[in-house]
DNA sequence: ATGGATTTGGTCAGAATAAGTCAATGTCGC
DNA sequence: GCGACATTGACTTATTCTGACCAAATCCAT
């Protein structure tokens, strides 16, 4: 049984594929009601869900008529993508950071499945080496996946 | 008699098989409970048999409505399959040798070019390491390469 | 125009829940 | 008896959900 946050999750989704419409303007109050929650939920929702590392950036208004917009970033140009996930690998990444993104990615259609298996096995090769052979600290070979991955993640979406 | 890692495998396969699906939801506490073990064993049965080397992917998340997620890639066309990849690939194995039976491979649908680009920059930036960091020997880079793009290969096309 | 009432959204911390890690120990085939 | 594989449990980390309290925008009576 899925969580309510991803019952909302998809729910706000839903309306921004809807046209493909590029934002939502939602009324916390109205949703809470709607899914049976505390309007802190959809706070919650928004923080772990709709973060800008995802693609999305939030505003909001308090007050009468207030609102939250939702809005989907577009990231057209090869090397947009490739700067935005410059920033997302940083120089450093846990093993448990990399498996995230990496789904993050898929489903934003970015990478197909295939392409994350290979990532992850050539990952999960070089933590090998570097752990059994050459005997190197966690921070040495965390900076080394970042490095790695970087270069794999950039190749590929700049084609 | 097949140890409880045999047995907890089985299971898990089965929920796959069923209706042909490609993931499955585990709960850990649930499974752990069903067989009479510690949760930890899951973790261990999937360490050592879901592994992206065979061609599973694992996403899993703590807390409230936790889950662990295995999913099954497959091959759409098994016509495609390359068998062989063992006396293709060797035990030592030169880029130059490995950039043609890239190019050998997406040449016959195999591959797609980002994935033949994934694999030779894997391929590449472990040469880097283990020329510049750790001066490994010619002999031994190339062993380590044929390992590496087994590891890939395997995967990817014997599903 | 103004200021209190009303309407919204924001923040934070805590409780409950569930998965991950790791190292010690056990078991089995050769 | 050794080595690989399997099992266990104590400790760690992460996620969800809630509610009390805070902050801002608007409304409205004067």
């Amino acid at each position: 049984m899925p969580s309510l946050t991803r019952i909302i999750e998809r729910h706000i989704q839903e309306l921004l594929e809807r046209n493909g419409e590029e934002s939502v303007f939602l009324s916390r109050k109205d949703l809470a009601e709607r899914f049976g929650c505390v309007p802190s939920q959809i706070n919650y929702v928004i923080r772990s869900r709709f973060t800008p590392e995802r693609g999305f950036l939030v505003e909001s208004q308090r007050g009468g008529h207030g609102y939250i917009r939702i809005i989907r970033l577009r990231m057209k140009k090869p090397e947009e993508r490739a700067n935005h996930i410059e920033e997302l690998v940083g120089e450093v990444i846990s093993e448990q950071e990399i498996k995230k993104l990496l789904a993050n990615l898929q489903e934003r259609k970015i990478l197909t499945a295939r392409e994350r298996l290979l990532i992850e096995i050539a990952i999960r090769f070089q933590e090998q080496l570097c752990r059994e052979m050459f005997d190197l600290s966690p921070f040495k070979r965390e900076a080394l996946h970042a490095e790695l991955l970087k270069r794999l993640l950039r190749s590929i979406v700049l084609l």
